[in-house]
DNA sequence: CCTGGAGTTGTCCTA
DNA sequence: TTAGGACAACTCCAG
């Protein structure tokens, strides 16, 4: 009756193919009963609104993979293991490691407790190098991404290859709570809308992946700057909650050469090389979500201005290029990579409100909002991360949007008030003459609103904010 | 320890 | 119209 079993952890590794874990025990012919905990109770930052939807989505779609064996908890992982060892004959505890700071320091007690009732293991599911395996010579952390990523990634040995094998899951007879009772979901139409836009779960992350190597790679290294292009893979939210493993990825863009162009390749796989960068640097540096690396940004005079950050989350700043990348972003989950920037300069530069502003937004609204990710490339925005951009470099989004939505489609997809302007003053409708406007309906100030700031004003104030930094950073 | 080259994604002005 | 340099100086990194 009660039979011997192991348990399979899941976290952010929602796959069966390619898991090193789950594979460590059936090569091993374990009885292997599958859980997910929500944990709420040792993390530092809750789930956002859009991470709670495609968790809830996620695990439903998991547990029929499983014939519905999944086996749901949320609390306290200890105290959940022990009511388990309490009961069961359990013979190993395995997972996949995760890496934000909390979960690390979490897991480490957890271990070491849990090691002295049962045989545990763990693996990487999800990152190409360990962090702690890619460093300088002299043993310290790289803050630059060329020489990380060149030097330290490349030269070191190869990915780990993907394999999968056929899992059979143990007929166990134990008890849980529904993935409903976790209370992921609100049921408001917010989160009905985002889940029409995507196909969520492992297979549907496969068949994107499928057909992103077979067309969006071709040109991906000119047409992933183009957000109305259909060059870029949009897997993050996938490759975030492990639905699709950086592994898989990596040895696919190999598979696709002579058809596809070396840079093409190249750029693809160093755009995964930023996202263990990333995790590299969340390793070395455990604030980084909260705290600038930068310690002289500490003085930074951020504005505060409820008004101005209120009409950036809801795409009304009467920049088009701008409120399209943020209603892409509310509207979908999702936000393409030159409007993360064109937005996030924006915000940062021309607003001149702190960063945590738009890491929080973002954090809410993404669908792969990943806590390494999502903090460096805010303070990569910013200006206060280590491997920032230089603070004079200011998006103008009106320049931006010329180059990068020549058409205005793009802007017309999101911002549907401006349909009717002519391309030519589609990126800046304030200047669209009177006959015109009036020829087709439009009134700027009531239909759309006139930009909240001066696009050269802002810009200056904010490069003399950042030159006296630099400036009372020298007298120290 | 010293040296020298380099640093994701831009903008603006000038010739 | 367009191409090139300035925008700061600093720190990082490897030889």
């Amino acid at each position: 009756m009660n039979k011997e079993f192991s348990i399979h952890w899941f976290r952010q590794d929602l796959r069966i193919n390619d898991n090193p874990s789950l594979n460590y025990l059936s090569t091993n012919g374990d009885n292997i009963v599958c859980i997910f905990i929500y944990d709420e109770i040792n993390c530092d930052r809750q789930l956002g609104s859009a991470g709670k939807v495609w968790l809830h989505e996620s695990l439903n779609y998991l547990n029929e993979q499983l014939d519905n064996k999944l086996l749901i908890f949320k609390g306290d992982p200890q105290k959940i293991f022990d009511e388990i060892f309490n009961n069961f004959n359990v013979k190993k505890v395995c997972w996949n490691r995760c890496y934000e700071p909390w979960r690390i320091k979490r897991d480490f007690k957890l271990k070491s407790n849990l090691k002295k009732k049962v045989n545990v293991k763990t693996f990487n599911a999800s990152l190409l190098w360990e962090p702690w395996e890619i460093t300088k010579n002299d043993g310290s952390p790289y803050k630059i991404f060329t020489p990380f990523y060149r030097r330290g990634c490349l030269n070191y040995k190869l990915p780990r290859k993907p394999e999968s094998q056929k899992i059979s899951f143990f007929n166990h007879t134990m008890k849980s709570i529904n993935v409903k009772d976790l209370h992921l979901r609100k049921q408001i139409s917010w989160e009905e809308k985002l889940i029409h836009k995507w196909k969520i779960g492992e297979s549907h992350a496969y068949n994107i992946m499928k057909s992103f190597f077979s067309e969006g790679i071709k040109d991906y290294s000119e047409g992933r700057n183009f957000p109305n292009k259909k060059n870029v893979s949009r897997l993050s939210p996938y490759l975030h909650w492990g639905q699709i493993s950086a592994n898989q990825l990596w040895y696919e863009a190999e598979k696709v050469r002579p058809d596809v162009s070396e840079e093409n390749i190249d750029i693809f796989k160093s755009e995964l090389g930023w996202r263990e960068f990333f995790y590299n640097l969340m390793y070395h540096f455990p604030e980084i979500q909260s705290k600038n690396l930068q310690t002289k940004f500490e003085n930074f005079p951020w504005d505060e201005n409820n008004n101005y950050l209120e009409c950036w989350r809801r795409g009304k700043t009467g920049y088009p290029i701008v409120d399209a990348g943020m209603r892409e972003l509310w509207e979908t989950g999702y936000m393409h990579n030159r409007l993360r920037m064109i937005t996030g300069s924006f915000l940062v530069k021309n607003l001149l409100l702190h960063w945590h502003n738009g890491e929080h937004w973002f954090w809410d609204c993404l669908c792969d909002a990943d806590y390494a990710s999502n903090s460096a490339s805010w303070q990569w925005v910013a200006g206060t991360g280590t491997d920032a951009a230089p603070y004079f470099r200011i998006f103008n989004p009106i320049t931006q949007a010329k180059k990068f939505d020549p058409t205005g489609e793009y802007i017309k997809r999101f911002v549907p008030e401006l349909k009717n302007i002519p391309t030519k003053y589609i990126f800046e409708p304030w200047l669209c003459p009177i006959d015109v406007s009036d020829s087709i309906g439009f009134k700027i100030g009531i239909d759309y609103p006139y930009p909240i700031v001066d696009i050269k004003q802002s810009r200056e104030k904010a490069l003399n904010a950042f030159s006296s930094l630099k400036t009372v950073n020298y007298e120290k």
